[in-house]
DNA sequence: CTATTATTCAACTATTTGGTTGAATAAAGT
DNA sequence: ACTTTATTCAACCAAATAGTTGAATAATAG
């Protein structure tokens, strides 16, 4: 368990894998389209998405030659309670992302960077 | 905020960090009483305090001589609405981390290395 | 069969991380 | 004043991380 967290946090930390799980909340895609807008090359996409993986945060499944990836909801769900467990949090009813962050962007402009 | 939620995840990302939250769950401390269960040097507890303090999940506060530890779940609150963003999760309604801690036995134990 | 496309491997590099030790600072206790 | 206690600083080290490039593998298309 405390291994499980450390993977999941440790992926969570870097800002590209962010955005890639971010990118696979609309839908699921090939390693070559996830790469796409990002300035890095393809093998370090690669890498992320190999850590993405190992954490349970995503899963790939190949079809032919292509390697389809689609986000894991159990890993994050993990780090969720966890995180929960320290209490006197303000659980959200949110509908969706968009409107968690308008709601980031109304209250924490300053600090976009 | 991106430049926030690394801090967040790269700090809740070490098992010595994590252990050191869970410590200050029970109650406010001190450097020196964090650092005893520890076998590694007061000098690396107290950067993995700064990286905790830095990360806004922690705030200190000096009292005399002795640096006094808090938790701040502000940077916790948004670590977990960034993960709760992710949907499809089931928010637990948990009333103590001792309950949290039992079920994570019972339902993980596989995992536990 | 050959070329193209999708993905990963291998070797390498620079930077960051988590740890060490010994010295430094700062406040209290005697 | 002197000693002890609490904490951090500085310099260092080993291992991990995030990136690179070029070659390798594997599947599809022509």
């Amino acid at each position: 368990m405390s291994q499980k967290l450390n993977k999941i946090f440790s992926a969570l930390a870097d800002p590209t894998r962010r955005d890639i799980l971010m990118m696979l909340l609309e839908d699921d895609m090939a390693v070559t389209d996830i790469a796409d807008p990002f300035d890095i090359s393809l093998a370090a996409i690669s890498k992320h998405l190999i850590i993405l993986t190992n954490a349970g945060l995503i899963s790939q499944e190949r079809h032919g030659r292509v390697k389809w990836c689609k986000l894991d909801t159990e890993a994050t769900h993990e780090a969720f309670i966890w995180i929960q467990s320290f209490g006197k949090l303000n659980p959200l009813n949110l509908d969706s992302f968009e409107e968690f962050l308008e709601k980031e962007k109304l209250l924490n402009r300053s600090d976009l960077i």
